[in-house]
Order: C-alpha cells, then structure tokens, then sequence
RNA sequence: GGAGGCGUCGCCUAGUCCGGUCUAUGGCGCCGCACUGCUAAUGCGGUUUGGGCUUUACCGUCCAUCGAGGGUUCAAAUCCCUCCGCCUCCGCCA
C-alpha cells in the first residue's frame, strides 16, 4: 500500500499514478473521505474512553447516592463508547479498503503507456542466422521430444493442458539450470531458500497477487490456502510483522520454488510446448533494503539476471515496462527477454521489479534506524524460470541434427556433457 | 485425528484461581547522562507498537495494544466463547 500520509499531503502525485496505471482515479478522494472520518470518528471515541476510564476509577471508591449516580453515568457511557468505537471502526475498515485497492507510485522514469510502450534500453548478443546455417531451426517441443527431454501428452493425460513431464535429459537439464542459478546467486551473496508453495491469504494479499491477478491464483478452498504462482511470496512475507535492524540490510534470499499459475484469460496463447504451462520451478532473487538503497538494489538485480543469462549464452534484449503493465506492486520494472528463434521474438524470461516498501506496508516490515522505526523497501527478480529457460536453451543451441550443445556453464552439471543427443529410434517411445 | 499444557511491551519473568490499588512487576540486554587515566564497576534516567491532537520536528497529551477476534461488566492481562500458534503424550504416516 502507498503511504497514506502521502496521500494527504500530496493527492495530485496519487491521481497522476493511478492516471498513468490506467486505474481508477475517483479511489484518491473516497479515500481521503474515509481517512477524514476515520479520524474524526477516532478522536470522538478517544475523548469518550478518556471520560468512561477517569469515572471508572472512582467507582470502587464512592458509596452510597454517589456511586448510584456514577452508575447511571458511566452505563451511558459505555454505550456511547460502544457506539463511537463501532464509527470508527467502520471508517477504518472502509479507509483500508480503499488504500489497499490503489496501486503502487508509478516510478517517475517509468514510461507511460500499456502493455506495447515498453521501451527496448540495451541488446546482448545477436539472434542465430539459421539461413546462412543452411537449416531450419526446430521448436522447444520438437527438441525436447528428439531428446526424450519434453512429454506434454502425457502431461496433458494426467493433469490436463498446460502440464508436462520433463524426462531423462530434460529433467537434468532442470537440475542442471538450478543448480548453476544457485551457485551464482550464492556467490553473489544470497541466502539460498526452499519455501513453503502453499501460503495463507495474508501472505497472498500482502503481495499484492488478490487484487487484478485473483483470477490467476490457485486457491485451495478447503485449507483457506494459495498455492504460490513464484516464491516471491513467502519470501517477502517471510519477514511479515518484523522490525529489521538497519544493520542487517541488505536482506538477499533466493527462493526455489515450485510455480503455480491459472493462465486465465491466456487461452490459446502459446499453447504449444512448455513456454506457457501451469505449473514450473523457477530461483527467484528478493531483498528487504533501505528506502534509500532501492533503485541501486533494482539495478543490481538486474545486473544478476544479465549475467545469467549471458552465462547461458542466450541473446536477449532488456526492456523496461511501461506504466500500464506493471502490477500492482511495482514501482517500477525491468524484463529480459531472451530471443526464441522459431517464434522470430523475443520472449520474457525474467522480470525484476522494486516494490519500494509498497509491500513492506502491506505485510507490516519496518526497518530500525537512525530515522525511527518505518517501512523498508522490497524487490524481486527472476533468475531462472526453469521452462522457459529450456525453451530458450533448447532452441538457441540446437544444431541440424536435432542435438544441443549444451552451454559451458551448465556442463560440470551434467557431468561434463557438452552436447545432448538425440535418442536413437529404437529407445525412443 | 484424540488428550493435556502453554502464549505478558527485544529475551526471561511477576500478575490470571478471587475483575478496580496494573499507569503491567523484576532481571538481562540496549540507549543517554553522571562519576572515573582507559576499560570495567557504580548511580540516575530511559527503553512495546500503532493511531489522534498539538504546525507533520521538539515537547506534551489522549486513546488503543498482555497470541487474534468476539462476549459479559460501570470496569477485563484476569471471567466466558471461537480461532491461531507452540509444547508433551497417543494414533496414523513420507
């Protein structure tokens, strides 16, 4: 949530963000409205308190007439008080209803506009000319079926569209991409971290995922639990109620996680492979930072991804997301796109965005400092999103015989293996 | 899943049976000041978190906060109910 002081002191900076977000510009004031009779309806209720608690004390005192009297008065009282605290009560609730609906400030740098305005800042490497190779590239699939790495009928079979099973090569391909995304982040100082895939609604909603993406969210009725669509949420909520240290910070874990995700309203979009499923695994980088620390941290992070995925010898393209397409928690962000040659795109493969203390707020993490006590800051980035990652490795590394050279660094992860082969006919099923 | 115990402002802890004197005790830790060649020791003061009012700082003041939420009452850490978490035992089990 943004800061509600904020909102009062300067509510033109709110409607111009919620403006350029493309959302609802008319919240700022019923907002406003409601933290006004919050206040009002508070004040009431504390002058009644006030006058109930200095009664009450004379009470056990008093005798006779007086205390008769005293009765009558502070039964009145309590009523009153009854009614005040129900007041305000109202206007609180109905004021935080309203505060968690707006999204976050958009990031001054952040381009204005919707999903097409992104704007291209850097370029890595350069996509393949398969032409000038003197073959046509195969997709992901048809790879990941050549190597017996990929089988999404059979994950279609058991769990439906949009389920796979990665065998053989492909699920040590996976190990492989996990094992080398932790070792770097470790190296970079991470705290590695395997959490929890189902969370509680606070955990979710501190998040910010229970607002526009409700829809793309498992819910498990039964439990009154989410499965978690990135490891981004327990990690951010892992320090939900807590008062940091200022010398702690910078806080950086990254999480491995399974990762669930409904795709609504994404039907018929790639659906083919594994580029789009409903289920993957993917090492995800947060820090808990100073206010002041975010944007150098934001960079950072994508500094990390870039290195990933330059390590993996992809070409890619960075981009930096318009106003319009960043979620409700971001301020800002950062996607690298990894070019996907039989798609003739480039594709997002990981996604890096500063919360500020958007989330902080929301989950109730402070940070302890020469300032005082107040909300931190948080960010997130992916490092590896094991099936896209697959799909981006498979395609750009393929050579014309089907086979995949595998990437230096991945190799002391597949036992030194510098090339995947294809099955020969006869093992193939 | 069954039975029992526990949850107090950083940590430990008193208070809960029997409601008001709780403005929540004491110790440890931490911060400030004083004293002292330095350190240590000692003394004094401070030390939950949130909200309101005071100009949004300082100072001051009021309210809420004893796991969470309800209830009873003039009055709840204390009595009642529901929920959450932790511990012990039993059952089941990767």
């Amino acid at each position: 949530m943004i800061d509600l002081r904020l909102l009062r002191e300067d509510p033109d900076r709110v409607r111009a963000s919620q403006r350029a977000r493309g959302e609802d510009v008319a919240l700022v004031d019923s907002l406003l409205a409601a933290d006004e009779r919050r206040r009002s309806s508070g004040t009431r209720f504390d002058q009644l308190r006030a006058e109930q608690k200095q009664l009450g004390k004379l009470i056990p005192k008093a005798q006779g007439e007086e205390k008769a009297e005293l009765l009558k008065r502070t039964k009145e009282l309590a009523e009153a008080v009854k009614a005040a605290d129900g007041e305000q009560q109202a206007a609180s609730d109905e004021a935080q209803r309203l505060l968690l609906q707006i999204g976050n400030l958009v990031h001054p740098e952040a381009p204005v506009g919707g999903e097409e305005d992104f704007v291209v800042l850097e370029q890595h490497g350069a996509p393949r000319d398969f032409a000038a190779e003197g073959f046509t590239p195969r997709d992901h699939l048809e790879l990941g079926e050549l190597l017996g790495a990929i089988d999404t009928e059979r994950g279609a079979k058991v769990s439906g569209s949009r389920f796979y099973y990665l065998t053989g090569v492909g699920a040590l391909l996976e190990f492989a991409l996990v094992q080398a995304a932790i070792s770097q982040a470790v190296a970079a100082g991470f705290t590695p971290m395997l959490t929890p895939n189902l969370v509680k609604p606070a955990a979710m909603a501190g998040t910010g995922y229970l607002g526009q993406v409700e829809d793309d969210v498992y819910r498990l009725e039964k439990d009154d639990l989410y499965l978690v669509g990135t490891s981004e949420v327990p990690l951010a909520a892992y320090h939900m109620d807590e008062i940091l240290e200022a010398n702690r910070l910078p806080l950086r874990y990254a999480g491995f996680s399974s990762c669930y995700r409904r795709e609504a309203g994404s039907y018929g979009k790639d659906t083919r492979g594994i580029f789009r499923v409903h289920q993957f695994d993917k090492v995800e980088m947060f820090v808990f930072t100073t206010p002041e620390e975010a944007e150098a941290e934001h960079q950072r992070l994508l500094a990390w991804e870039k290195q990933w995925l330059s390590s993996l010898e992809l070409p890619f393209q960075v981009v930096e997301l318009a106003s319009g397409d960043l979620g409700s928690s971001a301020s800002r962000k950062f996607d690298c796109e990894a070019w996907i040659p039989t798609q003739g795109k480039y594709r997002e493969l990981t996604s890096t965005s500063n919360t500020d203390s958007f989330q902080a707020r929301r989950l109730n993490i402070r940070v302890r400092d020469t300032e005082g006590t107040r909300p931190l800051a948080t960010l997130n980035g992916t490092l590896c999103a094991v099936t896209r990652t697959i799909v981006a490795v498979l395609e750009n590394h393929q050579q014309a015989d089907g086979s995949v050279r595998v990437p230096e660094i991945l190799r002391p992860y597949l036992g030194g293996r510098e090339v995947l082969e294809p099955l020969t006919p006869a093992s193939a099923k």
